[in-house]
DNA sequence: TGTTGACACATTTGATACGATCTTGCATCG
DNA sequence: CGATGCAAGATCGTATCAAATGTGTCAACA
């Protein structure tokens, strides 16, 4: 079996978006709708259905599902069908694991690396998260928090793990959307980010680290909270 | 084309009654094929090859590649092809990144809460791992090293990271196994696994995370200078 | 004579339709 | 009340066609 070991030919010239591939369009939506919760955990995903949704023929439905259990978010049962997939309890502490020990080495990282404008513009996106929580708005709190936890994440560049975190915890915001939140959550994130920013101007790496971790450990606790409240 | 009418066609029905689907088998046997490093990195996957290889059509073998390109192994490019996914060296440090962020992290917890039958265990798998240096058999050293750490790294019940962990050194791993290795390194293991053991025994949490730190960051070490003798 | 451009062919991917198989829900019968 | 069989619906796999990309050849031109 010869491998074509050629060099990589250009490819795209520039930003060329053409035309979206169907499995594509179909991919990208389906994983929006089931991040932002649209679809209800555990919820079947009949190809016919969203084939006929999106007009398009069962095939290309097959391969987004195919490519969306790759990256854990649904479930294939061999001739039963897909499903989203279940957030247990174990899962969802597993998943929040990962996420702290990612970000926790992120945010080390952070605290070691970044230069001071970096670190100005972070306190920059933290002005915005301040203000959204005055004006309790939490669509726009969460964005901010969103935004204010990818900018250290991805400030190493390693985008890679920046996304899998991204990944794991889109499922379980979905879940707190849903369970309401109250002020004092709020004003407790906003503290611990104060607090990250305090460490991350005194070039402390393990005070960086440790009050993520809390930071991840509580709001994993408010998680679990909301997973407990809807299972009755 | 005319299809081959000896191949088996019908593999549904009679004596296995768990049939595993096609898109599975070839998922499970190209992720193999990848992980092994069968395929070299970069080598084009054409799924009409593919799937004349093991005697499936090609929609089969489209869902295998999507589920793989969810997982990371495969690139896919509209209308282009797919690939396997390249390990350039900024992917290669970003990987080890996230590899040690877990496994520090994972380290930590078999630290606070292994009991001493875990610990015991852990040691005689070390035993095994010492006496396949003895013997320089790579292939035994090299299991006994995966089976040592994913010990560690499932103890605390989170499969969901292991296996996080195993996918993303599974590719550099193929990598060490083109170019070779040389007795100290594996000495140098040795010497770190049982200084992890110690800690372990002494339960240091901080010496553990510490310890395994710098085990990863040399084993990349070396797989970056194996990957720089490779690139001419 | 060497380079460049365009056209046509071959190969590969993208998508649809159709048949076969499996699961499931429901009714029927013992 | 439990087991069996039938029918409806969904999934799995193949064949086939359409679209896009890469390559090779040939001719025109400096």
């Amino acid at each position: 079996m010869i491998q074509d070991s050629s060099a990589p030919r250009k490819r795209r010239g520039g930003s060329d978006p053409k035309t979206e591939t169907s499995y594509q369009r179909v991919t990208n939506l389906l994983r929006t709708e089931i991040l932002a919760g649209d679809i209800p955990l555990g919820g079947r995903l009949t190809m016919t259905a969203i084939a006929d949704r999106f007009g398009v023929s069962v095939q290309p439905v097959r391969e987004a599902l195919q490519q969306l259990e790759g990256e854990g978010l649904v479930e294939m049962i061999p001739n039963h069908g897909a499903r989203v997939r279940q957030l247990d309890r174990n899962r969802l502490v597993h998943s929040s694991e990962i996420g702290e020990a990612l970000e926790c080495y992120l945010a080390r990282q952070f605290a070691e690396e970044a230069s001071l404008s970096s670190l100005r513009q972070l306190e920059a996106l933290q002005v915005e998260h301040d203000a959204a929580i005055e004006a309790m708005d939490w669509a726009r709190i969460d964005a901010a928090n969103r935004i204010f936890h990818r900018f250290i994440n991805t400030h190493g560049g390693n985008v890679e793990a920046a996304d899998l975190i991204a990944r794991y915890y889109g499922l379980s915001e979905g879940l707190m959307n849903k369970h309401g939140r109250d002020k004092a959550f709020a004003e407790r994130v906003r503290a611990e980010h104060h607090a990250l920013l305090e460490a991350f101007r005194r070039r402390d790496p393990e005070a960086a680290a440790r009050i993520n971790a809390e930071h991840v450990r509580g709001t994993v606790a408010a998680v679990l909270a909301a997973y407990e409240a809807t299972k009755r």
